[in-house]
DNA sequence: GTCTATAATCGGATAGAC
DNA sequence: GTCTATCCGATTATAGAC
């Protein structure tokens, strides 16, 4: 058998450029979206000229499909750190206060809104569904164990529960309230988990 | 006193294209945005030249804002509909769920969301802020009621409240959901007002 | 692979004839 | 006021030198 090839330094220094743009494109899109966020910007943002950019991804969409897949490579190692005796609905309030502070520290690059052009793109690029379908397919699970278990309501239908905790981190409260000022992240997150899982009714 | 001058056939023509104007931004801002709309879109769907749009609107912004203060006016109209004696929490459920079904029947123009490049405009845009003002007024005072008559928790601060009410129209569950075709629009107001007020919690 | 410079396109806005 | 034709800036993407 052969050893693994080592990295050359070139390798490495490619693969960590690589990584620079997509920590600058994370920061980009969670703040502005894909259709304002600009290839210009995204450069400047690295340090590297436009054309360097493209010599890495050939296209924008296919810049932001790389980030989308990277975010869902760290939802995806997310989930693996829960434990089998922790309680469904336990997980799933975790992962949503996880997302929710990962787009207050600019670290979630939208979701795929309806609204957005990139969201056709997306839908059709392989590998970011395949992991997509993946993830849903393990928070399914957890769902119907929250609502076997009597914490979630049984009567909604499992899409229903899976998009409002998928849409959690691009809720535009979460944006007004961190605008307003007048709340710290920490009051934010306990909001949209509040009102996420009990609604505005008292609790 | 003089009797109000009575519109010409050219004036009443005039507001009537306005508002056949209007009624193709309600659509397109509902379905696409302000950033993915174009003008030359809103120009072909009225059937009119984009100069003439542009002698109706001085930009696109104006035009936004336009169709935005036109929303209010319809949400206040529909806020006035209510009686003394209907309870606070059943004149916000009545209201989240018009603004769900409008914007399912292409007549809700997004609320600005952080991220459009129109939000600081609008923020900015007096008639528009006026109005949001004086809806806001009325719905605090519902939330406040609300809260008193223990339907609503009354630990939330009443911005909370209010953001997610007034984010509900956009909330991307509604287009996923509708979407995926498996759901008639009345089931799909049903999901978003309940998991609103109850979450997703039993009960 | 990185850069500067540039092509190609798109979209907001306007000129000028009628 | 409406139209056709056009301007102009912004943005994606690429050519070609090093």
């Amino acid at each position: 058998m052969n050893t693994p090839p080592k990295p050359s330094l070139k390798e490495r220094q490619f693969a960590l450029r690589e990584s620079a743009i997509l920590d600058a494109v994370d920061a980009l899109l969670s703040g502005k979206g894909f259709d304002l966020m600009t290839m210009d910007e995204v450069a400047q943002a690295v340090g590297i000229s436009k054309a360097s950019l493209y010599k890495h991804f050939d296209s924008k969409e296919l810049l932001a499909a790389a980030t989308m897949s990277r975010l869902l490579d760290r939802t995806l190692d997310k989930v693996a750190e829960c434990t089998d005796n922790q309680r469904a609905i336990d997980k799933l309030k975790m992962l949503v206060a996880w997302s929710v502070l990962e787009h207050l520290e600019g670290r979630m690059p939208t979701l795929p809104s309806t609204r957005s052009s990139i969201h056709e793109f997306m839908m059709r690029h392989r590998p970011y569904v395949e992991k997509l379908e993946q993830l849903t397919e393990i928070l399914g699970g957890w769902i119907i164990a929250a609502q076997e278990a009597g914490h979630i309501n049984p009567r909604l239908p499992g899409e229903v529960v899976l998009y409002t905790i998928y849409a959690r981190p691009c809720d535009p409260v979460t944006d007004f309230l961190k605008m307003g000022g007048a709340f710290t992240d920490e009051e934010i997150i306990d909001a949209i988990v509040t009102t996420c899982f009990n609604g505005l009714q008292p609790g």
